[in-house]
DNA sequence: TTGTACGCGTTATCAT
DNA sequence: ATGATAACGCGTACAA
């Protein structure tokens, strides 16, 4: 008497015995022919067990076979958010690198809190990903880098690896923009085309690639070497919202003062420009607006953002080859400024 | 002679075994300590269980746990693409929700191809979801539905959950927006505002949740009562490219003509925007522009724009909801209008 | 080339 | 309450 499969209730998924067994060969042959990487399987073997698994709809267990194989195709991506354009441009980015080279990517979202990541990072090495990627950046709590640089230190020991993507305050391989570089060009070209007086919007959370981007606006402004130049550097909350509401708060003689404002992610660019109109402003007629990242949601704004563009895809590409291999040196993928209506040229002040 | 651990090489990820030892206790009472839901273990081993995993940094191996448990806490969101700003939303949606449930969720991007959902599918089987929820829409390629639901079944008989997000296509359980009604009611308010004769951009894909869009929006016109209501449905590439090149390729008559442009999503009201000033047409002084969806990105858009609000975190969480649960029956979450100056008032047309 | 036997890290069943 | 022991599904030496 044949043990049939009744109809009814949840039946056992199909298991790599099950294939062998209809196809009449062992286990271990179904393996071969299914999963192994080495062909050594007679063709009318090989041919009863594709027809058995295609049959039964078998799927590998992955689980399971992460489990024997002791590694994994998966790759961890820990990041801030994923409904903030930037961030999931980024995620994208890395997806499709992933995927072209054969990875899964398991997505963890920060809520940009400290805690969070390292309560994540250590959920995460319970996956044994091959690596763990760390594009997280803006924090609401002060960092507490000891405990997280431990757990993934003890995630590499095990054979992991970890790549940080636009941060480097953590000791371990990074791949950044080069945002100092493309923050100075952006300012040099503003100051040719005659702007003298900016606001600088950083972030109130340290974020050293924010902090590059502050710096190498400021210093680019004044290599430029034309008089007259004043930059104030403030950092409200590192948000739309937060950007938005400091200019709001800006003394009425400052801003009518202001030719300028540079902000250090679009996004703060289009909080302030939110903000610059709600007082009245128009852009670029009374005040010009630059931001950095160049997200896609620019294209439906007006008047078009000047910013700086930096190439996505190539750092991610870059971020899932150290994913892979041992790599040797950090990596800066270069960012350049892109000028649009929003920094029109104006003439040099008379002062 | 205690057997000592090098320090050169990958070492061995901690396991359960290794804190049992560490702990002097056999592994299964280190298993009921660290991950076992039943607390009956004596205090002083627990202490002790606790603080060798503590000091050697144990993480659970979710694999071994999930293949050990034969069932796991993921579940699998399956999504058109990451980049776009609503999917980006409804993705971060989902995981906010299934965050809260204690779920991890793995993504995957079907690139609006019907094989690649097909194959992510199969792949995803292997990894043992909770439950599997398709969020996708927008397909390049014709449907080839039953071999997707003939997988989906198998998938169903093995006690997974399949849940359906915005789309009634296939014969599973389904959460939606009233998409029907949202865009009759939008319709109402436009022919209340004096708009009579309307452009509606559909989508070439054929897609059953926008096809209720464009046949509420026409019906909510038609029924308002108003006299010379005039409704063009057109189905262009279901992108922002696709309306801005059906913009552009009106006929001059045809586009002088209309008083407002209706597209099924703010992504494609957007690219009917781009194209509609590239043809040196105001909005909304020239021609009156309204979306669907509500997405973000809008804050940013001049004028603001007219769309109907679609709830994504109720979606979101009655779709987590229905995963877990084995649930009763579908679900429609409202949809409201929300006018802004995209579409002001306008008198009506003498006709 | 194919099959036997064992191990991977964990949970679950069952004595003790 | 605790500890042997048997699964879970798969890969892989090793033997045949």
């Amino acid at each position: 008497m044949t043990e049939t499969q009744s109809d009814a209730g949840p039946r056992r998924p199909v298991t790599l015995d099950d294939v062998a067994r209809h196809a009449g060969v062992s286990q271990p042959t179904a393996s071969r022919v299914l999963n192994g990487s080495d062909r050594k399987v007679a063709e009318s073997y090989r041919k009863r067990v594709m027809d058995a698994a295609d049959e039964l709809g078998y799927t590998p267990n992955l689980a399971a076979q992460a489990i024997a194989r002791g590694t994994s195709r998966t790759v961890a991506l820990v990041i801030s958010g994923i409904s903030d354009p930037y961030f999931s441009a980024m995620a994208a980015a890395i997806m499709r690198q992933a995927e072209s080279a054969g990875l899964r990517v398991s997505i963890a979202v920060t809520e940009r809190s400290v805690d969070r990541e390292l309560e994540l990072v250590r959920e995460l090495r319970g996956q044994q990903p091959r690596a763990i990627i760390l594009a997280g950046t803006g924090y609401v709590d002060p960092p507490s880098g000891d405990q997280l640089v431990e757990e993934l230190r003890r995630y590499e020991e095990t054979g992991g690896r970890v790549v940080l993507i636009s941060r480097s305050d953590l000791p371990f391989e990074t791949v950044t923009f080069d945002n100092h570089e493309g923050a100075r060009q952006l300012a040099v070209e503003l100051a040719v085309l005659g702007y003298r007086r900016a606001l600088v919007l950083g972030s109130a959370t340290p974020l050293l690639s924010m902090q590059q981007r502050v710096e190498g606006f400021v210093a680019g402004l004044a290599e430029s070497g034309a008089d007259g130049v004043e930059t104030v550097v403030r950092h409200p909350e590192f948000s739309w919202q937060g950007a938005r509401e400091h200019i709001l708060s800006l003394d009425e003689n400052e801003l009518q003062r202001l030719q300028l404002v540079f902000a250090i992610t679009d996004d703060m660019a289009l909080g302030a420009i939110a903000g610059l109109r709600d007082r009245g402003l128009r852009i670029p007629d009374d005040i010009a607006v630059a931001g950095f990242d160049d997200i896609t949601t620019l294209r439906d704004v007006v008047p078009p953002l000047t910013t700086v563009h930096v190439a996505l895809d190539e750092v991610a590409s870059e971020a899932i080859e150290r994913a892979l291999n041992p790599a040797s040196s950090d990596r800066t993928v270069p960012a350049y400024p892109i000028i649009r209506a929003s920094t029109p040229a104006i003439e040099a002040p008379a002062l």
